[in-house]
DNA sequence: TACAAGCCGCAT
DNA sequence: ATGCGGCTTGTA
C-alpha cells in the first residue's frame, strides 16, 4: 500500500490532517455518513465511480481500512451506518432527536416511550447552558453518558467510545491521537464529570421544581396569632370571628404543597396529615383559605385546593382517589347557609370552572378532609386535616342523586409522601385510573389534552412541577415590598452562588483542592491541574539509570504512580494533554457566575421594584429566571450534529492550543 | 351585590 | 336534632 495505515480527514481550515496540505475544493470528497471532507490524494482507496463517489464513506464510517471487531457491533457495520444515513436523512426530526436517535444506536440504549424522549430533550436544553454543550460526546452530542476521557483530553460516552474500540479503531475521534491499549480495552469513567453534570441536571430541575421561591407574603401582618372576634361580633368563639394572622408566605393563588421555605414560623411547610381545629386555623396555615367555600380558586385561573366536608351527597371517598361535585346548585338567598336541597344545575363556571382549568393544565391541587365528611373512612376524626395532593384527571357533569346536573371531578392522589392513612414508606406512584360506571351517562366530558404541569419524574422518582407553575396575580401588600425585595436579593445570590460553588467545586484539583486551572485527565480518571500535576513528578523521569554493583543495566522505565491511585501512568506523562474540554466548561462556568452575580446585584437594584410592581410573584424567581434564560429553540441549531462537528471540533482546537500555549508560558 | 362545603348560640 | 341569624373571607 501506498498509504500508511493512518487515515486522517481534513480539519476545520480545510487543510489535509495528513499531508497539511489544504486541496482546492475538487480535491476533497465529504462523507455521504458523516460529512467530513477528506484530501483525495490522502485516501488508501479512493472511489472509482461516479456513482460510488457520490455514496461515497469515509474511511470512519466504512470501517474498512483497519481490520475490526466484527463480533463487537451488534449487526454489521454498513447495517449501522444505513441506519445512521436513514436517521440523518429523515427530515421530519429535529437535529435534536437525530442525535439522540444516533445515540441509543450506537449506544443500542433505547427510551421507550414519546413522553420520556421529551423529557429527555427538555432536560438537556435546559441544562445545555450551564455545561456549554462543549462536553457532548463527538460520536452520540449529547452529555457523555458514563463519560471517559482520552489520555488526548475528550470526553465521550462509555458506549459510543466502547463502539468506536468495537470497530477496531485505536485512534481519538476527534484528534486521531493514539488510543494506549489499556484506555481501549478498560476505559474508566470520570466520576468528577459523572458528578458534575448529575449537578448540572439537578439544579437545573431544582429551579424548575422551584423550591427557589422564598419570599415574605406576608398577609395583615398586624393581626393576631388566632382568629378573633371584632367589636361587631355578636356571636363569641369562631361564630362570627375574623380570620388570625396567615403565617405561610404563599400567595393565595399559589399552587402545589407548601415548603419548608414558605414557612419562616416553623420552617418545616405544610405536612401531610397535618390536622387544624377548623377551617379558620387551616386556612392560617395556609393550605385551604376560603374559610367557607370548599374550592378555592379563580374561575380564568385554575383551583389551588379543595375541601372534602361532606356537604354534597354526591362525593365519593376512595382516599387515593375520590369524585368531587362541584359547587352550586342550590337556592342559598337570604342566609342559608344550611339549605342542602338542588333547585338547579350545576355549570362550569366560578369555582367549577377554576376546578376545570387545574384539570386542564394537570396542576398541583392540595385537598384537605374535614370531620364533617360522615360518609367517608378517610376523614379525620376531628377537625380539618391536610391529605396532600392531587390531580384532576377527568371532569364531567352527571345528574346527581337531587335529580339536578352536578359538576364531577375525578381527584387522583399525586403526593410525594404517603397518606396519612397508608403504612407505605413512600408516596404515590402513577397508577391506572379508576374505571368510573356513571362516565357512561356523563355529559360535557373533559380530559387533559396537554401534557400535565405536575408530573411524576421517572428519574428523580418523585412528582414536580414539570412546566412553571402559574405566576401569581395576586397584587402585593406595598408595605411588604422592602423586606421582600431584600429576601429576593439574598435568595438570588444564595443561590447562584451555592451553584457556582457546588459546580466549581467539583472541578477541583485532587491535589491542591482548588478548581482546576488548565486541568488533565488521567487515563485512570483522576483530575488535576496541569501544574500540580508536574509538580508532584518534579526531578522524577520517566526513564531512569538502572544500576547494579557498580554496572550500568540498560535504562528501563520507571513506574510513576498517579497521584491519587496506584496506576502507572509514566506514558500519560511523557505527553500530557489538557483536558481542553473540561477547561473550557470550566471557564464558561466560571464566566457565567460572574454574570449572573452582576445581574443579580443589577435586579436587585432596580428590576425588582418593576417586578414586584407588576405583582408576577407568585411563582417567584424560578420562572421568571426561566423564561429569560430558556434557550430559544434555534439554539439547537448551534448544536451541530456529528457532520459538521469535525470542523467545530478541529476550530476550536486550534484556538484552544494556542491559549494552552500561551498559559504555559 | 350575591354566593360559598364555616361556626356558634339559641329558638323551635 | 334541626335550622335560623349573624359575622367572616374571597370570588365574580
Amino acid at each position: 500500500m501506498a498509504h500508511d495505515s493512518v487515515q486522517l480527514p481534513c480539519d476545520g481550515d480545510g487543510a489535509c490532517m495528513r499531508c497539511k496540505v489544504t486541496p482546492l475544493a475538487e480535491e476533497t470528497l465529504t462523507c455521504s455518513t458523516c460529512a467530513t471532507p477528506w484530501h483525495v490524494a490522502c485516501l488508501a482507496s479512493p472511489p472509482e465511480t461516479l456513482a460510488s463517489t457520490l455514496q461515497w464513506q469515509c474511511p470512519d464510517c466504512s470501517g474498512d481500512p483497519l481490520p475490526s471487531a466484527a463480533g463487537a457491533l451488534d449487526g454489521t457495520s454498513s447495517e449501522l451506518f444505513a441506519a445512521i444515513r436513514a436517521i440523518e436523512s429523515d427530515e421530519s426530526l429535529t437535529e435534536k432527536e437525530k442525535a439522540r436517535k444516533r445515540q441509543e444506536l450506537v449506544s443500542g440504549r433505547v427510551e421507550e416511550d414519546g413522553d420520556k424522549e421529551k423529557k429527555g430533550k427538555e432536560k438537556e436544553s435546559s441544562f445545555l447552558d450551564v455545561l456549554d454543550g462543549s462536553l457532548n460526546c463527538s460520536f452520540c452530542m449529547l452529555l457523555p453518558d458514563r463519560p471517559v476521557t482520552t489520555p488526548c483530553g475528550h470526553n465521550f460516552c462509555l458506549k459510543c467510545f466502547q463502539k468506536w474500540i468495537g470497530q477496531g479503531k485505536r485512534t481519538c475521534a476527534k484528534c486521531r491521537s493514539i488510543i494506549p491499549p489499556k484506555m481501549a480495552s478498560q476505559p474508566r469513567i470520570n466520576s468528577t464529570l459523572v458528578s458534575v453534570i448529575r449537578m448540572a441536571k439537578l439544579s437545573k430541575s431544582n429551579v424548575a421544581a422551584g423550591p427557589m421561591k422564598v419570599y415574605h407574603f406576608v398577609q395583615n401582618q398586624d393581626r393576631p396569632d388566632k382568629a378573633f372576634t371584632t367589636e361587631r361580633a355578636q356571636k363569641p368563639g369562631k361564630a362570627n370571628a375574623a380570620s388570625g394572622k396567615i403565617f405561610v408566605t404563599v400567595p393565595p393563588d399559589h399552587f402545589g404543597p407548601i415548603t419548608a421555605e414558605n414557612d419562616p414560623a416553623r420552617n418545616q411547610g405544610v405536612l401531610v396529615g397535618e390536622c387544624w381545629e377548623d377551617r379558620l386555623e387551616c386556612r392560617q396555615w395556609g393550605a385551604h383559605l376560603p374559610h367557607v367555600a370548599g374550592i378555592a380558586g379563580q374561575s380564568n385561573y385554575g383551583a389551588q385546593s379543595v375541601a372534602l366536608s361532606g356537604g354534597y351527597e354526591d362525593d365519593e371517598d376512595h382516599g387515593e382517589w375520590f369524585l368531587y361535585t362541584g359547587s352550586g346548585g342550590r337556592d342559598l338567598s337570604g342566609n342559608k347557609r344550611t339549605n342542602k336541597e338542588q333547585s338547579f344545575d350545576q355549570k362550569f363556571e366560578k369555582m367549577n370552572e377554576a376546578l376545570r382549568v387545574s384539570c386542564k393544565m394537570g396542576y398541583p391541587v392540595r385537598v384537605v378532609r374535614s370531620h364533617k365528611e360522615k360518609r367517608s373512612s378517610y376523614a379525620p376524626e376531628k377537625g380539618v386535616r391536610y391529605d396532600g395532593i392531587y390531580r384532576i384527571e377527568k371532569c364531567w357533569r352527571k345528574v346527581g342523586i337531587q335529580g339536578f346536573k352536578v359538576c364531577r371531578y375525578l381527584f387522583v392522589r399525586c403526593d410525594n409522601e404517603p397518606a396519612p392513612w397508608t403504612s407505605d414508606d413512600r408516596g404515590d406512584l402513577p397508577r391506572p385510573l379508576p374505571a368510573i360506571p356513571e362516565l357512561k351517562k356523563a355529559t360535557d366530558v373533559f380530559e387533559r389534552k396537554e401534557s400535565p404541569s405536575w408530573d411524576f419524574d421517572e428519574e428523580d422518582n418523585r412528582w414536580r412541577w414539570k412546566k412553571p407553575p402559574p405566576p401569581s396575580k395576586k397584587p402585593v401588600n406595598a408595605a411588604d415590598l422592602e423586606e421582600r425585595k431584600r429576601a429576593r436579593k439574598a435568595i438570588r445570590q444564595a443561590h447562584t452562588t451555592t451553584v457556582r460553588e457546588r459546580l466549581l467545586k467539583e472541578f477541583s484539583c485532587l491535589i491542591c483542592r482548588q478548581v482546576m486551572n488548565l486541568p488533565v485527565t488521567t487515563p485512570c480518571a483522576h483530575n488535576f491541574c496541569k501544574s500540580c500535576f508536574e509538580a508532584a513528578f518534579s526531578g522524577k523521569t520517566a526513564i531512569r539509570e538502572r544500576s547494579k554493583g557498580g554496572r550500568t543495566l540498560r535504562s528501563q522505565k520507571n513506574v510513576l504512580h498517579c497521584p491519587s491511585c496506584p496506576t502507572d501512568i509514566s506514558d500519560f506523562l511523557q505527553n500530557l494533554q489538557v483536558n481542553r474540554e473540561l477547561m473550557g466548561v470550566i471557564e464558561s462556568l466560571k464566566q457565567k457566575s460572574e454574570e449572573n452575580q452582576d445581574a443579580v446585584e443589577e435586579l436587585s437594584e432596580e428590576q425588582v421594584d418593576e417586578s414586584e410592581e407588576n405583582a408576577d410573584i407568585g411563582s417567584g424567581d424560578s420562572e421568571t429566571a426561566q423564561k429569560t434564560k430558556n434557550p430559544d429553540p434555534k439554539d439547537d441549531l448551534q448544536n451541530p450534529p456529528p457532520d459538521s462537528d469535525q470542523k467545530r471540533t478541529s476550530k476550536r482546537m486550534k484556538v484552544d492550543t494556542t491559549q494552552v500555549v500561551a498559559d504555559c508560558e
